[in-house]
DNA sequence: TTATTTTATTAACGCTGTTTATTTACTAAT
DNA sequence: ATTAGTAAATAAACAGCGTTAATAAAATAA
């Protein structure tokens, strides 16, 4: 009996239907802006059946917030298979940023909001999707730690002075508070760049 | 007749006694969790009295704004007293810093949160409160490229790549990002020196 | 065909920021 | 001193929000 099956399909298939509208509002109009109500009107629902697939707004926000993990994951893995260690970690940075420019409310939501759980926890949890990611960094990280490729010794600490510096790039770009950047679209990479050769080389030997 | 001068001052003293209320909810709460009821209540009078005094919350906001700035530049003034350029830009990023991890939330109201106008424009109003405090951040920033102390030709590329850098440490700080942080009080102020040194330093010929 | 479970909806609750109409308190002029 | 005019404070409401309880409809199982 395949039915039982099928539920389960149909079931999933509306929680993605959901998400897809919520990705996509949640990206155009953010987090505070989405209405249940018009994400509800938008697959042609009562704003009560979301609460049938989902738990709150919140658990929308958790899953949206652990597929754009995946997605981020997806190019930081591509950056990680170039050879070279720090050829690949500087891939992995610009993999970074250019996922906070495409898909700013993505990384809005990934590293911006306000949340429960941290995400650079001293036990990270390497099968969470931000876990993964993280890990994958960390991992470059301590590749390159280990050639000496890098002077300072914690790979936790590099890995988040790396990280804060280009966060803060993206954090502040997205935020609107580099008013510069906005007449040309080519001042952030050239500020990553510029940040990639006298940051990051710099901590090499 | 004082009459009208007492008046205005009245005037003047509520919309402080509202600030003093507002500061301490949204640092203490946030913006979306302060609500204007609550407000209100804490002043003792209605919730519409407010909307006599400021436009609307985004109004009181702004105000706060415009406080944490003034506050900000107070401590950013005071490090740019250091005779030696580079030891008084170091005091500044460790002000900010500092008041990054002392008053959280209005640094949160200043760089993270949502806002319209950026700050880091490019004609960047030097009577603005925002804009007279980065103004003298890139005052000695300047003041150092132009004794050869920096690398990076454009001191307003500097600028922005020192701020990205500390902006990004706070900024995950603040958002609970930096789990590892939470273990020691002490370890933020540890990656900030050794930013200093690893970054800001070897920015320097 | 009947009983049971799942799914969707309607209507409401308690909350939000904000506005309108009204009352209260104060000042100015007769 | 009384009246007219102005500013300040309020109660009540509006439209919106996330969420839930009760109810109706549909699909499945017996």
């Amino acid at each position: 009996m395949g039915i039982s099956e099928r539920k389960v399909r149909e079931r999933e298939e509306m929680r993605e239907r959901i998400l897809k509208v919520a990705a996509d509002l949640f990206i155009r109009e953010g987090y505070e802006r989405t209405t249940i109500r018009a994400l509800a009107d938008r697959i042609e629902y009562s704003p009560a059946t979301i609460y049938i697939y989902f738990k709150d707004k919140d658990e929308i926000f958790q899953s949206l917030f652990e597929e754009g993990f995946t997605r981020l994951t997806e190019v930081i893995l591509e950056a990680g298979q170039i050879a070279d260690p720090l050829d690949s970690l500087k891939e992995m940075v610009r993999a970074h940023v250019k996922f906070a420019k495409t898909y700013p409310e993505f990384y809005d939501l990934m590293f911006i909001m306000r949340i429960s759980t941290p995400i650079f926890n001293t036990d990270l949890d390497p099968d969470s999707f931000s876990g993964k990611c993280i890990g994958h960094f960390i991992g470059k990280i301590k590749e390159c730690s280990a050639a000496g490729l890098l002077r300072i010794q914690d790979p936790t600490i590099a890995a988040i002075e790396i990280w804060s510096f280009f966060h803060g790039l993206c954090a502040l770009h997205i935020r609107g508070r580099l008013g510069v950047l906005h007449q040309s679209e080519t001042v952030l990479e050239g500020l990553m760049n510029e940040g990639l050769e006298s940051y990051l080389l710099t901590i090499g030997t």
